[in-house]
DNA sequence: GACCTACTGTTAATTCTTGAACAGGTTTGA
DNA sequence: TCAAACCTGTTCAAGAATTAACAGTAGGTC
């Protein structure tokens, strides 16, 4: 009981890293490695060893001392901790251009994540097809949570309507969010929430481009 | 000069929060808000007023002591040191239902963005109009990059084309590329990369997911 | 004018992350 | 059997980022 606990006392910094693990881990795996260094599988990913290896330690015990991690139990360990080694039933809400893109995104499902529902307002979405799936009407959304036991809601609906659809989906007992409308949205803490921000991504790349383009022209002055 | 210089010599951290700042900064100018001290500021971004303070400070000067932000004065210094205080021309590769939900996203052009060329490799897809702009060829690329300037590259292909791409965008003489390929692009220190992996938001998401359902179940054991 | 409140810019302290070091354990090969 | 080459788990130091504290200014009010 005390080990559950630790494992989700682990620094954000941390648990953003895993998925790379895993991903890099997968790839390897695909090829046929059977066991991997942390110096190899850090070298790859352009972080140090010493930095991988403190990641693991916050788990422990991947290996035994002095012999390299066996990638197969690795990947399975990866999945346990992330919590995709049961497929996670997710929906998404909102099928505009976004939301059929990542309906379309088919390493969704390999990665853990089968779509079990796709949910629009709009009544000429309603009915279309989408990877084998109709989009269903928002009034079936809290009955298809419930029975398909769904967890996680990827969100793709307009700000307006964001925190409204969200509201709903709490009460529906979903625990996870990913919201792709541009503004925070606001649940319990029993809920988890993850905010994802195009805005900002472009701008921080803006941001050094800007950067870039100046220390150019500074080096033409001199 | 050097000041220019030292405007680029900020966290990344930092640069991160620059567009959440100028996002509601610009909330509250179309509200007809003139001035906000940065506690109130912080306060509806959930962080500490100090922080915001000392986010600024790398670029110093929004206000002076005693008095509040103004926030178009605070509005447009956060544009000038985010680079967007004149529009930057971008492009979108790659015109699948993600690249087609970017070029959608009106908002995008708002924040200083103009989308000067779609391209695709796909035969089907060349021609056909989203947002009254063609789909190009790729083989167009580098002829509208030049004559646009066009400065950031939205990259929407597989994976398996990415750095291929990429390769010709930074021939072609583009400074920043904003990568949604699920793999690592590699580009000389002279062109900007973002890499933007929808897998790792979700499953970071799942790993929260988990730990909350953990601790639900704890809960009830009790 | 004097005082009180609200505010910023700046520095100092604290906390979090990263990177280096090292104490063993394992295998290989002479 | 012993040494050399690797390897991990763990601890410790260095470096960043966040938060708190404070000095000093501005404006309002009596």
């Amino acid at each position: 009981m005390r080990k559950n606990r630790r494992t989700c006392d682990v620094p954000d910094a941390t648990v953003l890293r895993l998925p790379l693990y895993l991903e890099k881990l997968k790839l390897l795996q695909a090829i046929g490695v059977e066991d991997v260094s942390s110096r190899q599988l850090a070298e790859s990913l352009d972080i140090k060893a010493s930095q991988l290896r403190h990641d693991f330690h916050y788990f422990g015990g991947f290996s035994r001392p002095g012999r390299p991690y066996h990638v197969q139990k690795l990947v399975g360990a990866l999945e346990q901790i992330i919590g995709i080694a049961e497929p996670v039933p997710t929906a998404i809400i909102g099928a505009g251009h976004l939301g059929q893109a990542i309906a379309n995104y088919q390493n969704l499902e390999i990665q853990g994540f089968p779509i079990k529902g796709i949910f629009d307002a709009n009544p000429k979405l309603v009915g279309v097809e989408i990877r084998g799936q109709p989009v269903r009407d928002m009034d079936e959304l809290e009955e298809v949570v419930l029975k398909e036991k769904v967890k996680i809601a990827i969100l793709t609906v307009p700000a307006a309507q964001a925190q409204l659809v969200a509201d709903r989906l709490v009460k529906a007992g979903i625990v996870g969010i990913f919201n792709f409308a541009p503004m925070d949205l606001k649940a319990p803490p029993t809920v988890a929430v993850r905010n994802e921000r195009m805005a900002v991504g472009i701008m921080s790349l803006s941001f050094k481009v800007k950067c870039i383009l100046q220390n150019m022209d500074l080096e033409e002055d001199i």
